[in-house]
RNA sequence: GGCGACGUAGCCAAGUGGUUAAGGCAGGGGUCUGCAAAACCCCGAUCGCCGGUUCGAAUCCGGCCGUCGCCUCCA
């Protein structure tokens, strides 16, 4: 049975969603005023992975993504640019949704963008000011923490230890200096909605409660995002949503990936240490990125360096190998390898049942993997064979792998006739012994990023740009 | 200062009381190859430090050292 770890809890929970077979999943998106970086991509790959794995297991998923496309850095961000904020969170959207699409991360069902629930919000917020939750002060709404009696339970902290350590710059308007923005009244300029309290815009926790109760009702199974996010949204976002609906919990399992960091420290637009998505993207198989992620457990912080990075890299290789068609006939060690593939799905289904342990489930595969590629090398073949590569096949893909074709990443294509005509000349040459020239040729293929190899069917070619590059 | 996480071979990383401490990358030695590459085979750690609990601990408890996250926008 699936096991996960529940932040709320603070242990692993056997995984029993409210109405089965259907799950209920709510991940945090992006605010959308600035190009993403792998931190966000090793948060939506987790996410992914999590969603395909219970697809898997046989659940319906119901997956809601917001798009938060009303906040300050998105209006002072249009301000310098000189375009509208409208304008500025679609060129965004649009540059997430296809980077998203390349990592292979599956699309959310719903992606509602807070612009477009303010009816939603007012309503909530007009609720919790009537059951007393929240106060009007000069066109801002607040929310009144000191009436909900067990705010804190998600980050597990008590409201006197947070004042105690509070830096914050003191809002004297407000009951309580760990009050937090519901509504926010506008200034000149800025955009604006009417409300029964002024025109205004959003706080930022309003809106993911308000597109989880609009789109996903009361109570949910699963809500995702960084562990970043626990305090203060996501404390929040239970604080207003329970206090609205009176439904407890707001969410069963709360889940957080842990950070990806970059020099020691956590990658973050504000502190400016990152790589984006978009540099992976140019220069790498997207695999690998998916597999770079995957290889330790996704509530553990990781550590990007390029070391590491080419090191998932060539990992990648080796499934890559093992998808290879086989050589010879059908023998006796057929039958061993059909075992295998199916102590490998046992395995591999026992590793993610324990909260997603994707590097173990990982590491049986490359098992896996080896034993096909033992077959393979010594002429073993048949419906073992055949049952080991689509078990291989498919639980990468159960991961989220994308493995089209023979696993080769697309990528200058434009080149390829070259490069096969280099291939047909230098085996010509090869046929007729010409060594010298014949490896000149290879060499000079290496450097430019092409590996060739000489086997029993012909040469084959793959890319293989040299180490380090970027 | 408060809350929390982590510290396993050169690097990454699983393992949280009891077989030979998974797996990947790098490295060394082989097989294969015209030579390579790929693949395959073989080779490496007693688990930050100190003390304790236990028949037995990487795994539990305490202390110390170190790294990181949250407490403010953040996946």
């Amino acid at each position: 049975m699936l096991h996960i770890y529940n932040t709320l809890t603070r242990q692993k929970e056997p995984f029993e969603p409210l109405d089965p077979p259907f799950v209920k999943m709510y991940v945090c998106g992006p605010t959308v005023y600035d190009s993403a970086h792998i931190g966000h991509a090793m948060s939506y790959i987790v996410f992914d992975m999590v969603r395909r794995y219970l697809e898997y297991r046989g659940y319906r998923v119901r997956h809601v993504q917001n798009f938060t496309d009303v906040e300050d850095k998105i209006i002072k961000r249009s301000q310098e640019l000189g375009i509208s904020w409208q304008e500025l969170t679609a060129r965004y959207i649009d540059e997430f949704l296809r980077q998203m699409d390349a990592l292979n991360v599956k699309r959310a069902h719903v992606y509602p963008y807070a612009s477009q629930e303010i009816p939603e919000i007012i309503r909530i917020i007009e609720g919790l000011i009537e059951k007393g939750y929240a106060y009007v002060v000069d066109g801002d709404v607040y929310f009144r923490v000191r009436a909900d009696d067990d705010y804190g339970k998600l980050s597990g902290r008590r409201l006197d230890e947070l004042q105690a350590g509070a830096r914050v710059a003191v809002d004297a308007r407000k009951e309580d200096p760990l009050d937090f923005a519901l509504w926010k009244a506008s200034k000149p300029g800025e955009p604006a909605w009417d409300s029964p309290w002024g025109p205004g815009r959003p706080g930022w926790h309003i809106e993911c409660s308000a597109m989880s109760i609009h789109y996903l009702g009361p109570q949910i199974d699963i809500h995702g995002g960084g562990a970043d996010l626990i305090f203060p949204h996501h404390e929040n976002e239970i604080a207003q949503s329970e206090s609205f609906t009176g439904c407890v919990p707001f969410v069963k399992y709360w889940m957080h990936n842990g950070l990806l960091q970059l020099g020691g420290e956590k990658m973050s637009k504000s502190l400016g240490n990152l790589v984006t998505i978009g540099e992976i993207l140019e220069r790498h198989d997207p695999n690998a990125l998916r597999l770079f992620v995957l290889s330790s457990h996704y509530r553990r912080p990781i550590t990007y360096t390029d070391e590491s990075f080419a090191a998932a890299e060539r990992g990648l290789e080796r499934f890559y190998a093992a998808l290879r068609p086989p050589r010879g006939l059908p023998g006796p060690q057929d039958e061993a390898l059909r075992r295998k593939a199916l102590e490998t799905r046992q395995a591999f289904e026992e590793a993610m049942d324990d909260d997603f342990n994707t590097a173990l489930a990982l590491g049986r595969l490359f098992d896996l993997a080896r034993a096909i590629n033992a077959a393979r090398d010594e002429s073993v073949a048949g419906p073992g064979f055949t049952e080991a590569q689509a078990t291989l096949r498919e639980l990468l893909e159960v991961l989220g792998f994308r493995l089209q074709g023979d696993g080769q990443p697309q990528r200058a294509v434009e080149a390829e006739p070259f490069i096969e005509l280099a291939v047909a000349v230098r085996s010509q040459l090869r046929a007729q012994k010409q060594w010298n020239l014949a490896d000149w040729i290879r060499d000079r293929l290496q450097e430019l990023g092409v590996e060739l190899r000489d086997t029993p069917e012909g040469t084959k070619w793959v890319w293989r740009p040299a180490s380090s590059d970027q």
